[in-house]
DNA sequence: CTTCAGGTACGATTCAAGTCGTACCTGAAG
DNA sequence: CTTCAGGTACGACTTGAATCGTACCTGAAG
């Protein structure tokens, strides 16, 4: 029940490489955003997103999250939880969440 | 003489992943910081970026980020120009070129 | 003209990353 | 106990990206 916090990395050891290339994806980039515009962090589910991919790959995509130090992975054995690290992202990186809400253009354009 | 600007895509056309992409790569964000620190926005020549690299992998790199939308290059024929595209990413992305500077975490921690 | 340095074009190589198939683990619910 | 859904581990495949070798182009300087 108490699930274990999975280890990622300390703010102050975000690297902005790393980051670059985990948010370079779209499916990743897409779970970011949606985690960014949720200003309440709240814990969430891997399968609330709805990502267009199979299990292995989300886990893949997760665990490259976590590795980057962008979120939490809560692991409850048998399902897990996905917190936005929030205040270690806005402290080392200020700027890139508020960025992350910038996808389109000019409010509609897809492309 | 007077130098061709190759093309780039438009201001509102700068999509988000080709950004990261483009800057996930220690070559091509080193030059960024580079330039992101120049707040001049003089032109620059290629050769003025000390990359260990070989010149038809430095044409690469340019090409990637002048498609990206990131610099204009200057085509004299037989030598080229850089210039950062600071207007354009302030606009579009406004904060990212901030965020290039905070490569080093504390001031001194190297990882 | 020739020479030379800066750049490009094309192809080959190498390596990292995204994807999924198969098998297995975990905890909750019957 | 068994069943089942969520997740992981490992391996294989495939694609894209970074790199460089060879050859060629361009303009300036001799």
């Amino acid at each position: 029940m108490a699930g274990k916090n999975l280890v990622g990395p300390e703010a102050d050891a975000l690297d902005l490489g790393t980051v670059f290339r985990a948010l370079a994806d779209e499916h990743r980039r897409s779970v970011m955003t949606e985690l960014a515009a949720d200003r309440s962090d709240s814990e969430r589910g891997c399968n609330s997103f709805d990502l267009p991919i199979s299990k292995q790959t989300q886990t893949h995509h997760f665990r490259v999250l976590r590795e980057a130090g962008l979120i939490d992975e809560i692991d409850y054995g048998n399902r897990k939880g996905i917190r936005l690290r929030r205040a270690d992202i806005d402290k080392r990186f200020p700027g890139l969440l508020t960025l992350l809400g910038a996808e389109s253009p000019g409010g509609t354009a897809p492309r």
